[in-house]
DNA sequence: CTGAAAGCGCTAACAA
DNA sequence: TTGTTAGCGCTTTCAG
């Protein structure tokens, strides 16, 4: 019973049928065939342990129902949910989903792009650092981006609104009393999308006619490391308790390993200084003290991607959708209530 | 400029050659072309933007640079860092690597088998918990697990040495003066696996002759919902805090949630009731105690599975090799000192 | 160095 | 209901 290479010839020769008849036995796609013929076919099928090869039947069909999520980061359960939401509706609809992680690099993402290019999958859902679009339009295949891009004139996309996400941390810290607001976020993706939590910083800065002071934008990478990174550099600035009571972050592992790290170094994270994450990830509630944070509606974007996609692999085509969810400000105990006199 | 279908055939009308020519300048392995040739073909992939369709390139030559890593959970650091290094690993040889994410779920681990059996994959490396060795052995081509198995006779595989973990941390319960100690694993995976915990477990209190609590062996799904599952059933138990005080944890993700779960109901980790994990996850450095656990060698794992799955790959076969390493006890906080008075 | 022809394993018309 | 005949897009002998 060894795997030396049966085709649907091998199996059509031993039921004594033609090669058709065979393949419409093992498309499930209901060719006609007689039960004494489908029931002699299996039997052959069976007997020579076939395996039907849908690499070669998508060559034909141009049907690999597999598709591409590419992420950053598989082990930020930001991503990682959204991940599964898009895989339980996907596999509702007979695909298979597999992941592609570029941690952040750009020479993945193009390992990936590339990838995907080949015809391999009928449609990817991604998020990409680099912010090419002509790239995602020359894949050849339907996609749908998770994110925000406004440069993404004409591709879908399904995120949050990074603005809006940003301006109720923003207006939370101040509305307890913080004036001296700081904000770590990406150096990562395009300038425009970094620019959106900095945008809204600076926005909201100027509304509230607060001075801007440029030394409290950390661009970090959004992982661990970049925590570590941001803490440093924000407790090497001189002077910081003078000059910063409160800390958006760009994502809530920047938030929740600064909490961590600003602890280790003696400032308590709440009291010291306030920290507000973006997210809200598990873990954000299990961090000391509590991670105060935004959270974004992971399970909704990864199913509302999912079946955005779909219906574009179904060949429903017309104009590009934009589906910005806003996000809800979960209030934990990483903020001090300033107002009140300690 | 747009992407409709070109093939090679294409290129080689408007360069004026074969498609055969134009093969050998798309496939890299190094056919004989004048200069000018590859020049006009070049221009004429260029011109067209043609883009190779490798996986009909796959029909033939049987090969698509592309792996699959099946693992149960991507989002459990355990699992996403030795992915990480499998990654790494194989695309220095040049293939792509794609996760399937099983959570724990039999029918898509399926669903990923059946993926893998399509010939889709160069290799595939897996963890499941169902102990299916037909099945990869059907895959086709080659395959590492990762994990231990001893059911696994004729399959690579590159894991921790399971018993020798867990009678470490075991050991170190005892050695700090614990008598009582639970052990919370999974009712996932095979019998064989599940055992090697619980034998370790069992046979470390036969040696010390202390009596067997079968009611202190609790099984629960490796992830956080497993957690509060542990700690609710842990809790109900009757007169528990006279029946245990220790706890091994077959992965931190459940020791982790166990730690925050039980001070939510007034039990303090590391002092009422003494903690050990199992992984070593970047996590567990941060949870209040921090978590005493038992490191897997992760990075290296990976890196192994990745070599051995590349060389089989390669065509090189002969004995199924089995890589077991060691664990180490990572001390921190979550263990009392038992022996001395308070 | 280049081209013609024959597939890889399957599916899709079209006849029969 | 079934078989025949062409391909899908690429690679691979084998001649030239």
């Amino acid at each position: 019973m060894k795997d030396t290479k049966i085709s649907i010839l091998e199996v059509a020769r031993l039921a004594g049928v033609s090669k058709s008849t065979v393949s419409r036995v093992i498309s499930d796609r209901g060719g006609s065939v007689s039960p004494k013929t489908l029931e002699r076919v299996n039997r052959a099928i069976e007997q020579l342990g076939y395996r039907r090869n849908s690499i070669a039947a998508g060559l034909r069909t141009r049907k690999s129902y597999m598709v591409l999520v590419m992420i950053p980061d598989v082990a930020n359960p930001f991503w990682s949910e959204i991940a599964k939401a898009i895989q339980d509706q996907l596999e509702l609809a007979g695909y298979s989903v597999v992941l592609g992680s570029t941690y952040w690099s750009e020479e993945r993402e193009s390992r990936y792009y590339e990838l995907a290019r080949m015809s391999r999958f009928d449609g990817v859902i991604l998020n990409s650092v680099t912010d090419n679009i002509e790239r995602i339009k020359n894949l050849g295949v339907p996609a749908v981006l998770i994110g925000e891009r406004t440069a993404a004139q004409n591709i879908d996309t399904v995120g949050t609104d990074t603005m809006q996400a940003a301006r109720v941390g923003l207006e939370y810290l101040y509305s307890l009393g913080h004036r001296k607001i700081a904000l770590a976020t990406s150096e990562h993706g395009s300038e425009r999308y970094l620019s959106l939590r900095a945008r809204a910083h600076r926005e909201s800065l100027h509304e509230k006619a607060l001075p801007f002071d440029p030394e409290l934008v950390f661009s970090v990478t959004l992982n661990e490391e970049g925590g570590r990174t941001l803490v440093h550099e924000f407790l090497t600035m001189h002077d910081w308790r003078g000059r910063a009571d409160g800390l958006l972050c760009g994502n809530d592992i920047l938030a929740i390993t600064a909490i961590n790290e600003f602890r280790k170094f003696g400032v308590i994270p709440g009291i010291d200084l306030s920290i507000v994450g973006m997210d809200d990830i598990p873990a954000a509630s299990q961090t000391y003290p509590p991670l105060t944070t935004v959270r974004k509606p992971k399970e909704r974007i990864g199913r509302i991607a999912a079946e955005l996609l779909l219906r574009r692999m179904q060949g429903i085509f017309g104009a590009p959708e934009k589906h910005l969810f806003s996000a809800e400000l979960i209030i934990r105990d990483s903020v001090r209530d300033k107002r009140k006199t300690t």
